[in-house]
DNA sequence: GTAACTGCAAAATATTTGCATCCTT
DNA sequence: AAGGATGCAAATATTTTGCAGTTAC
């Protein structure tokens, strides 16, 4: 049985490394949208910016991460769960949610995005939803 | 009859510069979202950058213009309108759209953003909702 | 063995800060 | 005249690129 980041690495045709399995498993852990900061923190072994910076890209490009737009101008990224499309466009169709209180950021796979009707002659291809507020956890 | 630009600086309890009305009359000429390169391209002068950001920032604490979320990373702001409180928190309550042709960050102010149900225990401070797809003059 | 990945160095870009000067009120 | 705004220089921070060495398969 191997484990989780291995089997998502695999499936997306990329090199099992020690830096993306670290990564992934630092998103499996952590269970909210990481910036690219708190990753270069937060791996168990210490990665070249770079390497990160490489990694996000890769991963996002296979659709195994997808970014959350910031107010606050730190782009987050976040798990895709199993419902993304593999490749490319993916439509993420989930609210985000950004607890000022302990400022995590999370994906709330359970709450879809609603129906908007914009005025006539707007296309429609992707909508973005981030929620500020306080968590659940920090009532 | 003073011009817009100047009366919103006034308002604003902020000195009237030169800098100041070109950033403004920019953002009212242009009516749609700029991006800090976008307002250093498109002065009738050339401003110094730091003098850019120092007034984005001050625009910003005044309530004179919003911030909108980019998934590209880049941060655009648009003007206020006279619905939004004049300090600190307001509330937009607007969704912003991109337009993926002419790459134009619009201001949606007659579509409000839809009522979401968060699942108990989220307290909801702020939306942000950016649709991307194609405007109305691109199609 | 080969293609892909990584680290290092360095370039390019973006943002912030301090300070002296200039402008608005 | 006084306080605030600006420009310049420089310090920081962020992101990208090239290349050579290393690793996964």
């Amino acid at each position: 049985m191997i484990n989780r980041s291995t089997a998502i690495l695999k499936n997306s045709g990329l090199s099992v490394t020690a830096g993306r399995k670290s990564i992934l498993d630092l998103f499996i852990a952590s269970g909210n949208a990481l910036a690219h900061q708190d990753i270069e923190a937060g791996c168990s072994e210490q990665f070249d910016r770079v390497t990160i910076y490489r990694t996000l890209q890769t991963f996002l490009d296979k659709g195994i991460i997808h970014s959350i737009p910031a107010i606050d101008s730190i782009t987050r990224y976040a798990l895709c769960n199993e419902t993304c499309t593999t490749t490319g466009h993916h439509h993420d169709n989930h609210i985000h949610f950004r607890c000022e209180q302990c400022s995590k950021t999370l994906c709330l796979d359970e709450v879809s995005i609603p129906v908007v009707k914009l005025p006539d002659g707007y296309l429609i291809e992707e909508i973005n939803m981030v929620v500020t507020g306080i968590c659940k956890s920090c009532r």
